[in-house]
DNA sequence: GTCTATAGAAAGATAGAC
DNA sequence: GTCTATCTTTCTATAGAC
């Protein structure tokens, strides 16, 4: 047996079984979810959970992990137009999976548990955020390499401002469950303007 | 009795339950704190808890205002040098307030009740991160007054880029407790670069 | 205000039948 | 693999003495 538990072939009850963890740690944490309550939801028994994940920690992990895969599908766009256009939809595109209930309730449920389980949070971020980042990374190395942006700055780190300057407000409130002070859509208009003044073709 | 009872005059048993459930409210996590283990940390009877504080819940937010009030106590710099300058001392002493291990403990747990408590994270919001905003938005202001900065864009735009440029990567990394891929003086250093690029005086 | 003692419910995990 | 039943511990909150 080369693989591990978790990674078994799917069947329909493990599958019920992640779908139930899956709502009930990302609803309402990973302590205030009971394996009874999991079980009950799946419509399996306690002791089937037992089966197939060693420990309530493992199942979580499993949870974390497909969620990841789903919630961290970035599409990159063309970038053939010119440096605004293709920044844009990016902004578009990446805020649109970043501000979506589910990645938010993945999002809060890992910072939760960070410090319980430093591994897990590690596993997190190379699944899911630095995905997205280097794929970013890449087009803007290539609006670089176009002349379209000034390559007077690394690749990566233009990627890491234009993320958190999208993630500052918009995101920010998302996270702890306030109303948005301002449309998304001025959020990204705004990133965009100020990037292209910074680092736009002269 | 006009006042609520968390907001009574401070004891010394008052204050070493509120020092023992910071303890452990910031280290394991609102579900995984147990009364048993705040009153024994506290060196009092689980009773005398229940004497102070109605509930669980309200312990924990009596626990979260007397820290918000110590984490985000943001000292705004001299504006009276140049916008580099200005900026630079700003984001040295936010992003020192902002990865200080008390403020991510803080950060990480509201943000894990946020979806349990929405109330609580309003307040936290509105008592932390929005007052330190104000007080750098009145400067970004000043500044700009100054022609230090263009007026082209809202003060209040301009610093939700600055704050969330600076949080971007060192921030977002310390977040989920990972080694930071870059020094904080180098996030700092092109941070204001971008911005002073972006809206210096030409 | 502070304590001891405990009620009553629920937690994670397992034994053993099938 | 899947179930019922249960072990053991721990949880929030309270009663009642002082």
């Amino acid at each position: 047996m080369l693989k591990p538990k978790t990674r078994a072939k799917p069947s329909a009850k493990r599958e019920a079984i992640l779908d139930a963890a899956q709502g009930l740690f990302l609803d309402v944490g990973y302590a205030a979810t009971s394996m009874d309550s999991v079980a009950t939801l799946a419509g399996v028994s306690k002791a089937t959970i037992y089966a197939h994940f060693d420990s309530k920690d493992q199942l979580f992990a499993a949870m974390m992990h497909r969620r990841c895969d789903a919630s961290f599908a970035f599409v990159p766009p063309d970038d053939t137009s010119d440096a605004a256009r293709t920044l844009t939809i990016i902004a578009e595109r990446l805020l649109s999976l970043l501000i979506s209930p589910e990645a938010l309730a993945l999002y809060r449920v890992v910072v939760a548990e960070s410090a319980r389980a430093p591994e897990l949070a590690k596993a997190f971020y190379e699944t899911g955020p630095i995905r997205a980042k280097e794929a970013i990374a890449a087009i803007v190395a290539r609006l670089q390499l176009r002349g379209e942006l000034l390559a007077i700055q690394d690749a990566m780190v233009i990627t890491d401002q234009f993320i958190g300057m999208l993630r500052a407000e918009t995101y920010h409130r998302a996270l702890l469950g306030l109303p948005a002070a301002r449309p998304a859509a001025q959020t990204i208009a705004t990133t965009v303007e100020t990037l292209v003044r910074a680092y736009g073709r002269r």
